[in-house]
DNA sequence: TTGCGTGCAAAGGTTTTGCATGGCA
DNA sequence: TGCCATGCAAAACCTTTGCACGCAA
C-alpha cells in the first residue's frame, strides 16, 4: 500500500481543480494560476502531481486537437457521475457538455453486440460545435 | 490563390500516407521510413507538408490517449468515404476501425436535435477496446 | 526521525522557425 | 528567372528526471 502526505500545494492544486471542473485545465494554466496569485507552484510539482491523482482517477486526461500541444486535466465530479457519462467539447470555444443520454448508451450497446467493440467512456471525446457557435 | 510545386519528397510522402491509410502514421514513423529505404527526407519537410495537408484536408491529425507525445496523421481515403463515417480506435493495440454505421448516424442527429450540438465525425474518435484484445 | 514531497535545473521528445541553398515551373 | 521547397541547425514547447533540501506524520 502506497503512503502520501497531504501538503499544502496538493490541497491548492486539488482545490484549484475542482473549483474549474467544467473546464479543460493545462498544467501552464495551473502554473500560471499560482503565480498570478503569489503563491507559485512548481512545474515538476503540479505535472507530478497530475500524474498521480489521473492514476487515482481523481482527474481525466485529455489532448484536444485545437489545443494540439498541451494536455488537459479535468476533475471527475462524482456528484455529477462524470464516470459514468461522455463529454461534448466545442472545438470553436472550448464548451464542455456532460452528456448525460440514453441514446449513447444504446449505440454503445449496439458498437458492443454488432462490431464487438467496447467503448470507454472515459477516453472518447465527442468533438464538434456547441449551439451558440452554431449561430455566428 | 496559392501555388505549390510538386516534388519528389512531397510525393513520395503523400505516396506512403495513402499505403498506409488503414493506419494512423506520426511523423517520425515518415522520417525513419524514407531514412531506412535511403532517401532520407527532412525532418522540417516533413512537418511542414503534414501541416499542409491538413489544412488542404487531404489528411487527418490526431493524438491519440496512449502515444501521448506524438501526433498521428491519416491519409482521407474518398472511396471508402472516410470522411462520412466515425473511426474507433482500440486503446490497447492501435487498430483503426472505419464504422460504418447508421445507429451513429441516428445519434448524431439526436445530439444534433435534443442538444443542440452538430458532432465533428472528422474530429471524433472513439476509443475502447477491440475483439481481439477483450478476448486477452 | 523517516521518507515522501518540493523545486530548481537539466535533459528528453516533439514540433517550429531562420536561413542559405536547391529545384520546379 | 522567380519563387516555392528543402534541409540543416537552432529554438521553442511541453513534459520528465536527478538531486538536494523541506516538511508532514
Amino acid at each position: 500500500m502506497e503512503r502520501s502526505y497531504q501538503t499544502k500545494q496538493r490541497s491548492r492544486i486539488l482545490e484549484y481543480l475542482k473549483d474549474n471542473k467544467d473546464k479543460h485545465i493545462t498544467a501552464e494554466t495551473i502554473i500560471e494560476h499560482f503565480k498570478r496569485i503569489g503563491s507559485p507552484v512548481g512545474k515538476a510539482t503540479v505535472y507530478r502531481y497530475l500524474d498521480s491523482l489521473v492514476e487515482e482517477n481523481v482527474i481525466r486526461r485529455y489532448i484536444t486537437p485545437e489545443n494540439s500541444t498541451a494536455a488537459c486535466y479535468q476533475y471527475i465530479d462524482d456528484e455529477n457521475n462524470c464516470k459514468c457519462h461522455y463529454h461534448m467539447k466545442c472545438t470553436k470555444c472550448g464548451l464542455l457538455i456532460h452528456l448525460n443520454c440514453e441514446e449513447i448508451d444504446e449505440l454503445s450497446n449496439h458498437i458492443f453486440e454488432e462490431h464487438k467493440f467496447k467503448l470507454d467512456e472515459c477516453k472518447t471525446i465527442l468533438y464538434g460545435t456547441c449551439a451558440k457557435c452554431l449561430e455566428k
